[in-house]
DNA sequence: ATAACCTTACCAGCGACGTGTCAGGGTAGC
DNA sequence: GCTACCCTGACACGTCGCTGGTAAGGTTAT
């Protein structure tokens, strides 16, 4: 099986010329090359653009999102310190009593629904 | 302890008054409202507002990222299909024998460094 | 009741992203 | 050696995200 040219592999998997450098620049899909500097798809790469297509397309994603994607798995302490935020929100800040935190947390929750006094 | 307004809430964490909306409407961290409709931060709020612009700063991360990240959280389907995704690159796609998928499988991996001869 | 704040909803500028295209130079096959 | 392709780098243009500002209208506290 030959690997294919860049034109090539644009053609058959949809993409332009133009965005498989752009796909490669952002690392989702690198092609191996050749001695002179080609860039070869195989049919690795090639199922690898067509899926990514296909993700991009059903799910409504742009290919920033997936390289932010990207980062997120090679950047574990950012994925840990984004969990972290996430998973942070009803722990409270240590610089004020139990109680008052207490009763805010719950406002926080009730308020949509209650009757603000002042009304 | 009184929830801070709008205004107040911008000044202690360094947000403009317009980045808290928008913050908000991005689903990050959204403020319980008084009857009257205005946002009330407390320190909850507070919190999460002061941690979210560290995250940023610490990571170089934007806001549009956390927003993705969130999303990813909302929609497991999403995060799946981005991670069979990233980890299906060594698949092979069934269509052709082992023995040239493999081949080229190592090409990819050696070529960067293989012969360069014309240079 | 007046001043100062809040709300939502727009418009605007600036920069980033996505994509095309071109220029200058090397490579491959006929 | 021609022709058609590849490479990188750069410019260009439309769209969109981020951020500020403003307008029209309601709320709160003095």
């Amino acid at each position: 099986m030959t690997p294919l040219t860049i034109h090539e592999a644009a053609t058959t998997t949809g993409w332009s010329p133009r965005m498989l450098r752009y796909v490669e620049q952002l690392g989702l899909v690198d092609a191996p090359r050749s001695a002179a500097g080609y860039r070869l798809y195989g049919p690795a790469q090639l199922q690898r653009l067509r899926t990514l297509r296909e993700l991009l397309e059903t799910h409504g994603v742009e290919l920033g999102d997936v390289g932010f994607a990207l980062r997120l798995r090679k950047e574990p302490e950012l994925a840990d310190a984004l969990d972290t935020w996430f998973d942070a929100a009803p722990r409270k800040p240590h610089d004020l009593p139990d109680a008052d935190w207490l009763s805010f947390e719950q406002d926080k929750h009730q308020s949509l629904l209650s009757t603000r006094s002042t009304a």
